[in-house]
DNA sequence: TTAGGGTTAG
């Protein structure tokens, strides 16, 4: 823009360059120099931009910020040039800042360079300017000038420099940007702490967050907001809502992004109870349900297992975008409903103006899969490409669990040879779960060998390839694995199992004796296997290695999480009622025909979350279309 | 004059 507004506005744009015309031009004598031109009748201009200026610096900045476009702002910043008003740091500070807004790092970047004088708020425009632009290399180069340079830190730039180390999950750089801040002895603000503690979360260093969360002197709003989310996604939506709840008695009032981060919070807690309490509250706050808010509560109601108030929330929005449509359809298949799935899929794309994106298959796709549509599930593959979809790992990741989960390993295999794009581990691992249902030893350690090539520190692939020797009777190698996984040092983090009984979240891990009614809980699990094995359950013996460390804990019972949070349930409701469990790990198939039995001899509907579907067991039938 | 938080899958 700016090489277009040379020579065109101004003679000396086209004999000269900027940098000499401002060095020799100091804020006391522009007005002699340029010898004031009235904004609108000079010969020069074009036609008056439509915004009212006048040669006064606040009309400029008023000016500069009615501007749509880069058009206007050119326009305005011409006439700036011309009446002198480019030395003024005010003027040519917005004008950076609204080049930025308006995503037109170029003319900024020029007009920095071309500024003689720059003040803080020149330096930080730029780097948020290039922020803006996702141009983090350059984010971070004008950063580290502000750091060479005699320029102070400021907390307006910090929290920019931050959230680049977010978005980069660049944790190292983001730590040394905090080590340098606290060395300079600034007061790091709220926005400050804010942006580290969402910083630290995103790449995972939650103590840190944590840490930095709880020495705070004073926090507001959005470090709230901040800490609330990131306890979701680190695994502890439990305390997400413990935190939701400090915040309001403090007397913070939460917006609609608290509101919306604790919604999402809600959906990983898969609590039902705090679900409706909280949709209530929403009500009762009169909080506008727009777009994004709508969406965060179709997916928290149906990850919460009430998948009718999911379509009900669905139904009722005035406005949908691509991820209200996705998230729907993701609902329906992680609940085991493919057809519905399929269904809304074609009344989004039959109204044509909305076009789904890579999630919107990869949620159709994984529908597909869960209830064994291979045909529709080929079909969806093959549409794709025709919406301008190119396949990515998660769309073949699908695809392999397909067709595995189907028996038709050969083909799954042949789709990972022929795939040109870069295999990851969820890939190898869905292929290694197909394998072990179907018994293919061979394949089985096929894919094992890329996992740990691929994740050499994850246990979970260990135990996996030792539990497949065993049930090949491979003795020998299953102690190889196992030496290896203990030479390495890995041991298997147990998982949690949450159920929701009497409107409380009680939490369970393998083996657990913490819960005050430990004893009947173990009381209760007897009877119940006893009364399983008369009805004909026997335990499935493929899955004795797992988790084989806790068990020797526990002696010779393989008390999952998963069955301790049953037995829990059953003393805790009434009979006959629903029993939801949700949880964090994915369900064995062991305690999928404990759940299966249980249904059929204690009469009860049993509603199980696992890792990424649910199961609905009734009077011994899975619904979820989940073979095992 | 410049700054921090929110929605779908895996």
């Amino acid at each position: 823009m700016l090489r277009n507004l040379r020579g065109r506005f101004h003679p000396f744009w086209s004999n000269a360059t900027t940098k000499v015309r401002y060095s020799t031009c100091s804020a006391d004598d522009s007005h002699e120099q340029s010898s004031y031109v009235p904004l609108t009748d000079h010969p020069n201009l074009p036609e008056s931009p439509n915004v009212s200026v006048s040669r006064d610096t606040r009309d400029y900045i008023s000016a500069i910020l009615t501007c749509k476009n880069v058009s206007e702002v050119g326009k305005i910043h011409a006439r700036a040039i011309v009446n002198g008003f480019l030395q003024d740091l005010t003027v040519a500070n917005k004008l950076l800042y609204i080049y930025s807004q308006l995503r037109a790092i170029a003319d900024a970047e020029t007009l920095f360079d071309e500024m003689s004088v720059k003040d803080p708020v020149s330096w930080s425009v730029m780097v948020g300017g290039f922020a803006k632009t996702n141009d983090f290399v350059n984010s971070l180069r004008v950063f580290r000038e502000i750091l060479r340079s005699s320029l102070n830190l400021d907390n307006y730039t910090l929290p920019i420099i931050i959230r680049v180390c977010r978005e980069k999950r660049d944790v190292v750089v983001g730590r040394l940007i905090h080590k340098v801040a606290l060395k300079s002895g600034m007061d790091l603000d709220c926005y400050v702490c804010a942006a580290l503690v969402d910083m630290y979360a995103k790449c995972g260093e939650i103590d840190d967050a944590c840490k930095l969360f709880d020495e705070m002197p004073k926090r507001d709003l959005v470090t709230w907001t901040v800490m609330i989310g990131a306890c979701a996604d680190s695994g502890k939506p439990d305390e997400s809502w413990v935190l939701f709840e400090r915040m309001r008695n403090e007397g913070i009032v939460p917006d609609r992004a608290a509101v919306v981060t604790i919604v999402n919070a809600c959906a990983k807690l898969g609590a039902l109870h705090k679900a409706v309490i909280l949709h209530d509250y929403i009500r009762l706050m009169n909080f506008p349900v727009g777009v994004v808010l709508g969406t965060a509560l179709i997916d928290m109601h149906a990850k919460c297992g009430n998948l009718d108030a999911a379509r009900e929330m669905f139904d009722s929005m005035k406005d949908r975008n691509v991820i209200s449509w996705s998230a729907m359809i993701a609902a329906y298949g992680y609940h085991g409903k493919a057809t519905k799935a399929l269904e809304l899929f074609d009344v989004m794309v039959g109204d044509g103006r909305l076009p789904p994106n890579e999630i919107t298959f990869v949620s159709l796709l994984n529908a597909c899969s869960h209830a064994g549509f291979v045909k529709e599930g080929l079909e969806i593959f093959d549409l794709m490409t025709k919406y301008g979809v190119r396949p990515n790992v998660k769309h073949y990741t699908c695809m392999i669990d397909l067709l595995g989960r189907a028996g038709r390993l050969t083909e799954a295999s042949g789709m990972i040879e022929t795939m040109s794009i870069q295999k990851d581990e969820t890939l190898w691992g869905s292929f290694l779960g197909a394998c072990r249902i179907h018994k293919n030893v061979e394949m089985a350690e096929k894919a094992a060998m890329f996992l740990l090539e691929l994740q050499p520190q994850n246990p979970g692939h260990y135990i996996l390839l030792s539990n497949i020797y065993a049930n090949d009777g491979k003795w020998e190698e299953v102690a190889k694995v196992r030496n290896l996984m203990n030479q390495r040092g890995l041991k298997k983090v147990p998982g949690y199992t949450w159920i929701e009984a009497n409107n409380r979240t009680h939490r369970f891990k393998v083996g657990d004796r913490t819960h005050p009614k430990s004893k009947e809980i173990y009381d209760a699990l007897r009877d119940l296997t006893e009364k399983l094995e008369e009805a004909g359950f026997v335990p499935d013996t493929n899955f004795v290695l797992h988790d084989v460390d806790e068990e020797v804990k526990v002696g010779m019972l393989s008390l999952h999480s998963e069955k301790l949070a049953l037995a829990f349930g059953l003393i805790a409701t009434p009979e006959g009622s629903l029993l939801r469990i949700t949880k964090n790990l994915r369900v064995c198939g062991d305690c999928h025909s404990f759940f299966k039995f249980a249904s059929l001899v204690t009469k009860r509907e049993i509603i199980v979350r696992d890792a990424n579907r649910f199961h609905c067991f009734k009077e011994g039938s899975c619904s979820c279309g989940d073979y095992w």
